[in-house]
DNA sequence: CACGTGTACTTGCTAAAAGCAAGTGCTGCA
DNA sequence: TGCAGCACTTGCTTTTAGCAAGTACACGTG
């Protein structure tokens, strides 16, 4: 898909350029808040995006920067994608989202433990989600998944720790 | 134009259905931080909103109760646009943004002493254009533009007050 | 080693939204 | 009376999204 020009050196304008869309922001919070990593878990949120508006979105953002691709080479199997530091820079504004939508939205399904957390204490609860997908990050790449099996635990575990928001 | 139905609680989802699209949060940026509330100041950015979207952006978010407009009833001369308190809450998300961008667009235009200012005191920032704001909203509200001359000075006043970004 | 399964896409088609130029209907003002 | 400005609307083209189906590759099982 052709990329679209900068029609200004805005700061707004250029964050609208990468994630100005109905599903970026979805993605990368499916990245931060909820454990999906690989295509098919992103497929399996319940917006329910097509797949080839998410095949688009994914080499956008890895073009971009907010995400790396940790494929195996042969193209087999299951690759994972994880966010880079400028994708996890991403969190502050996340985390104002979800405040503002928590406030406004009657009906929202943001976790009560964790609005009232973000309410009293927000860098508190920031450094600590930053610091966990760091670790994801890192944790991530020290097992480059040659191996089948090898570490399998450890997958299992970064697939199932889940942020309650 | 249709209004999408919303597809989860989530409540990032929540907020892209106010704001996830290309256009909507460049016309909050002009009311938040330009100067800007008429329809033809907005077509004056220099991204270039066609005529129709930037309509429909308004009337949405008015709906969505973002911003309100103050139209001379007859429906003449120059209507204002102003945000809500809703509208104005999108401020940190705003600061967020232009953080972010800030810190990766090596192009941005951003304003570097605002940019240090949101760096090493975000919440005396944050308060501060926030209060800004609200001055500007309640003293249009005093002001109810009936008469044509009437509290000219305050007006342009309104209409210079711009804050660097 | 054929066969089904899973993953990550691509392709083709339709529907919706964006982009662009032009036109409309007000209203103040000269 | 006529012109200019504002806030749109309309009609048309292009782009993007949405949806169903199909493809390509590797692994595991019988």
């Amino acid at each position: 898909m052709k990329r679209r020009h900068r029609k200004s050196d805005c700061p707004v304008h250029f964050a609208l350029e990468v994630f100005g869309d109905a599903w970026t922001l979805l993605i990368i919070r499916d990245l931060m808040f909820k454990g999906r990593n690989s295509y098919t878990d992103f497929l399996r949120a319940e917006e329910g995006i097509a797949t080839n508006v998410l095949a688009d979105r994914l080499v956008r953002l890895e073009e971009d920067g907010v995400l790396e691709k940790e494929g195996p080479p042969g193209g087999a199997s299951t690759s994972r994608y994880r966010l880079t530091s400028k994708g996890i820079d991403l969190l502050p504004i996340m985390l104002e989202i979800i405040g503002w939508s928590a406030k406004y939205d009657p009906k929202t399904a943001a976790d009560r433990g964790f609005v009232r957390r973000l309410r009293r204490e927000p860098t508190e609860l920031a450094a600590e989600i930053r610091s966990q997908l760091i670790d994801r990050r890192s944790e991530a790449e020290a097992s480059p998944r040659r191996a089948k099996g090898a570490r399998a635990s450890s997958r299992r575990k970064t697939k199932e720790r889940e942020v309650s928001s």
